[in-house]
DNA sequence: GACTCACTACTCGGATACCTTCTGTCCGAGTTACTAAGG
DNA sequence: CCTTAGTAACTCGGACAGAAGGTATCCGAGTAGTGAGTC
């Protein structure tokens, strides 16, 4: 099992946007970062397709959080980038081979089905209660204050 | 994020193991679950090498676990066939770009990965608490009690 | 009749192609701020 | 001095190659049962 690279950057930029009070261009939230300005470009419109960012055109458009940091999951993020479809997919391979169940009785998911679903919505439930507000308090916590003045500061520099 | 397929076959294999008394071919386990005989010995050699199943050759050789169904989690399956690396991988973007964090301030994983890799420990407790025993006294259920004797009886039955 | 040996058929195991998905990149469409000219 | 049209630069957005990992397959190595032959 392999989570796209693609969510580290996507946490990592809800993270800096938290912090500006400005629209931020891709480019700019690429070398912040140390990363490719054009696939974290794709990343971002991920973002933006599942209505976490907002985009803006123009000489001084960029990407900027739709709402507040608390109000963004670290399970929307997820989902925005890497999809929605569950990591475990039954093919029902209950009904087929000389035991196979008749289909009148596979109503329900099958036993396995259930128990690895349920085991993912215990993975989405711990990332569903981590806010990108939480996360910048950690890192807060994590630099005895520094981190977040200083991004500040960087993000409203002009270039 | 995508589990690989072969999770669910070994799953299964694993189920059906647990109701057989004698050594079972791998191609005799393709037969029963109706998936490619060649993949699947590739599922059961991960099984073997992660200690979960024993092989035995010769002609009336096969698979069989190496201990109780109630002794072998949902998570030990997974990790013998999906491997054991993380689904979240830090790449340490905090110590990139023009607000690299020193790496004398590095001790710890980053929140971000500290976050993620928490929910990742949620699932796998789930994993890890269902066993192949569970199970098969779900399958039980389902199938008002039918299910398990008529494997028995297939995987006994001389072909 | 019992033992030994060679054989055969069956098993697993690792090395080998193919294909889907993720990764990474490019260029075009659209929008905004700026500039300069005219009234 | 204000208005207005034009321009230019900057932004995002979707369409296009390359690479890696998962999927599927094949053939060779090894082992246990089986049968014939011999003592």
């Amino acid at each position: 099992m392999k989570l796209s690279g693609g969510v580290e950057w996507g946490l990592h930029c809800c993270l800096s946007l938290s912090q500006a009070s400005a629209p931020v261009p891709a480019a700019r939230l690429a070398e912040l970062h140390g990363v490719s300005p054009t696939y974290l470009a794709k990343q971002l419109q991920a973002l933006a397709r599942a209505g976490l960012v907002r985009s803006t055109q123009g000489k001084v458009g960029g990407y900027e959080l739709t709402r507040g940091p608390e109000a963004i999951s670290l399970l929307d993020v997820v989902r925005a980038i890497d999809g929605e479809a569950p990591a475990f997919r039954c093919t029902e391979i209950r009904q087929r081979g000389p035991l196979a169940a008749p289909q009148s009785a596979c109503v329900r998911p099958c036993a396995i089905a259930r128990a690895m679903l349920a085991a993912e919505e215990a993975w989405r439930a711990a990332l569903a209660d981590v806010s990108i507000a939480d996360l910048a308090q950690d890192v807060q916590g994590d630099t005895d204050g520094t981190a977040m003045p200083r991004l500040q500061a960087w993000l409203t520099a002009t270039r």
